[in-house]
DNA sequence: TAGTGGTCTAGACCACTTG
DNA sequence: AAGTGGTCTAGACCACTAC
């Protein structure tokens, strides 16, 4: 028997309204129940609608204003952060308009290199798990992708791996670990001639290049992941997450 | 009498917490007291408690574990995303150890081109504000950023306006609107002679672009961006913000 | 098993916007 | 004045972890 789920019911009112705005029945610019009726209709707390509705806000569906009501956006994507494009290339080349694919160059086993260990905060020396991949849109190579993960996160044969499921999928899949956040760097650079041809760019064209480490909610290391895109420009939504009441005096 | 300002309790805890983080009194991998503890402590409920206490782990201050408790993390910054680096360019600078300052190359009004006003959201020709600036670290140039605002958002003349104060208190001051979200697109791009000399680049050197468009909570375009970046790398810390029931399956 | 955080409820009052 | 979202409370039960 399956292992059964306990699913919050906040989480399934946010479902149900979330579904309600994906299918037009709420539509862009109109108002929803107020909480009172949304809480009478579900049979539920008015907090429980409550905490549905925030998460809705601070995806960007709905805006809520006090002593008003609240509001239908017009914006769908929720996943929208840069660090979002970089643990699932192919969901933000969907959401460009592209077919994507991954195709794995390497998948190898061996020693941390100084940086790796630092980054992973392993052993220098301790075995890492490396996977060198290209994300194509449509056919044509958008990212040159290296992913680092300490080894001892796996417990399978490296040649059980499949490696072309996305990083954040891969981690849950084979090491039951959740990315929650990350450190990012990036910057401009002209690309190697390996880059060059491995995204097959003209001469004296600059890349971007993102150097990032992903953790998990307990802050461990998951994988350090160094990505070239080739492409035109990387677009994505932010959403200020500083203190609420950090305001500028 | 000034405006007596109603100060939400949730956030004096999560103020006074952060404050015990901060000075030590909870110093990292030290846990927390237990909600229950703290709300007796502090004569608040203790859906207060997790109120403030939520606030802390989304900035990463602390780290709750369910059955277990509440650690602090050691983490300190609660604003390093990309979208907080593009507009409080000062802080972004101090945090990485040198010395910012402002200077303003113009500060016009003029009628908005195309391409403004669709990413403003005003008709073709109506007045914006454009503000030139160049941003430097310990006396180096590091940033050349040009904002756009839609000029109708301001009352003052042009100049009364102060613009060598941060974009975001800027709006805050002038125009009494808080940023909280925006989109951005990052490139990397070969400068033309004028962006390479005022930010004293060397010849054959890419820089980062970064296009946003900065919006109030009701979806209002605030600011239209472009900033060239001539540094090293831009570093930032990214919390995942998906839905919390989008599963991976 | 005791204690932790996670969820939900029912009710109250407040701040704010709209008519 | 009526109705909205924002905040807080007190109490209950559950899921999970450490001992």
């Amino acid at each position: 028997m399956a292992i059964e789920r306990h699913v919050p019911v906040a989480e399934q009112v946010a479902i149900l309204l979330h579904g309600r705005i994906a299918d037009g029945t709420y539509a862009p610019g109109d108002r929803l129940p107020s909480e009172a009726e949304l809480a009478d209709e579900l049979a539920v707390s008015r907090g429980t609608v409550r905490s549905a509705l925030a998460v809705l806000a601070t995806a960007g569906l709905i805006v809520r204003r006090q002593g008003d009501g609240t509001y239908v956006t017009g914006v769908m994507s929720a996943e929208r952060s840069l660090m979002h494009v970089m643990w699932e290339f192919t969901r933000a080349i969907e959401l460009s308009g592209h077919v994507p694919s991954i195709r794995v160059v390497s998948l190898q086993q061996r020693p941390a290199t100084e940086k790796e260990a630092a980054a992973l905060n392993i052993g220098l020396g301790e075995q890492v798990l490396s996977v060198l991949r290209v994300i194509h849109a449509d056919e044509r190579p958008a990212f040159l992708s290296t992913n680092v993960h300490p080894a001892n996160l796996f417990t399978q044969a490296i040649d059980q791996l499949d490696g072309t499921i996305e990083m954040r999928r891969f981690l849950q899949r084979y090491c039951n670990r959740e990315i929650v956040c990350g450190d990012m760097d990036v910057s401009a650079a002209m690309p190697s001639a390996e880059v060059r041809d491995a995204l097959s760019l003209g001469a004296n064209v600059p890349v971007l290049l993102v150097e990032s480490v992903f953790y998990d909610a307990d802050g461990r290391p998951l994988v350090l992941s160094t990505s070239y895109y080739g492409g035109d420009k990387l677009s994505f939504h932010d959403v200020r997450r500083s203190y609420p009441w950090a305001k500028t005096r």
